[in-house]
DNA sequence: TCGCCCTCGTGCACGATTTCACAAAGGCCC
DNA sequence: GGGCCTTTGTGAAATCGTGCACGAGGGCGA
């Protein structure tokens, strides 16, 4: 149905990873049919949401049996764009940049770190997990010859909206900002945010509310 | 108004931080008041939502002027259980644990490491930026003597599971899991998710589809 | 003290997302 | 080949979140 409606909603799209991933651990298991129901489970969400979300990437199910596994499995790859890898620079050589290069969880799922980047000339030419570190003024020219179109911000705060725009001059419109800092990136450009302390906040604030707090004076929840 | 009624919807609480390190920085810079327009842009967010989320925290502005900054920073840390330090365990210390231990971004904003836990006993003992690796069967004696509150999840995807539940065990109710696999945990547990490679999916999802397709957008903020 | 101006707090309409419920459709057994 | 059973795909309703528009309220100048 939705097959010339290219619209996919957000919320949607955020969720195709999970399902990608339950996919591949019912190959690994050697699954060949899969129902809206045992993948729910598996992702974490309820059946009647994954029908619908599957449903915009077209009627891959078989009623009556359910979703092959295999056939999906390549259809949200393709839709995924993970049919290929894609190289990712990671800004910023500090703690985060060395951390994140260092993690092998990028390049195990199609995301090999082409490059670090940062703008200390003392640690340009170091090497970390095999990654080079290069010149901040080398981005645009490391972005085109190595086919870049994604980058990751692992600057402090304050360096972040400049590195953003950085990024945007070398022609790359994928962003995944590390840093804490609220950035702006142009209308055709995709920023996600990952902020870690800001993810302990908001447990904090569950924390702080789960139980009466016998200092607080009063509210009851 | 919403004096009595204690349920904050959960946007909210996810831009309750952003809002908090704006505030730090308008601190940092002297300003005495702010309006939920600048609060807004700060923030990335509309300047009515800025208002509509800052009224479920109470009539904490004055018409005319805007928010007191500093009286706003005090009721928001407030709110979110920011007054004291919320000391964490890191579970798994291999490449990822050892890299958030390292990472200066949990102290700095009140959540020190009180320590890394993993099941090999070949990394007990050893230290890392000063936080020591203790044995997995040591945690519960860990969480309560150190008022361990939020544990983080920094496992392989296939122990992520036991060890939430090891997490639970000990009394540990909110819960930071970095692995990329779905877990379940109690009811009146928090549990949130940060899955690095998911993200560059979802990235990668949208630099797929706004090439060939000229009417397809990427997310914005 | 009076009145004007500015910005908050919020009712309301709208859009997005989730969930329900069920008809349609494929496979399989007899 | 027909009917039954299962599970999909999808309208429609319910819920949740967003943004607008405006009345209320407070400060400040005259």
């Amino acid at each position: 149905m939705a097959d010339r409606v290219r619209h996919i909603p957000e919320a949607t799209v955020a969720r195709l990873p999970v399902y990608l991933r339950s996919l591949a651990e019912l190959v690994d298991e050697k699954t060949a049919t899969v129902s809206s129901e045992r993948l729910a489970e598996m992702a974490g969400v309820n059946a009647a949401k994954v029908r619908k979300d599957l449903s915009y990437l077209g009627s891959y199910g078989t009623r009556g049996v359910g979703y092959d596994v295999e056939y999906l499995l390549f259809q949200m790859s393709r839709e995924l764009g993970l049919t290929h890898d894609w190289p990712v620079v990671i800004m910023g050589a500090g703690n985060l940049g060395q951390a994140l290069a260092n993690y092998g969880g990028f390049t195990d799922r199609g995301f090999p770190v082409a490059a670090l980047v940062d703008a200390d000339p003392s640690k340009v030419g170091q090497t970390f997990h095999g990654v080079e570190v290069h010149h901040v003024d080398d981005l645009p020219k490391i972005a085109s010859d190595r086919g870049v179109r994604i980058g990751i911000i692992a600057t402090p705060a304050a360096a972040a909206q400049a590195v953003a725009d950085q990024l945007t001059a070398a022609g790359i419109r994928s962003i995944l900002n590390f840093a804490p800092a609220v950035i702006t990136v142009p209308e055709e450009s995709s920023l996600r945010k990952v902020d870690l302390a800001l993810e302990l906040q908001i447990l904090s604030f569950y924390q702080q509310h789960s139980q009466p707090d016998p200092e607080a004076s009063g509210s009851r929840t």
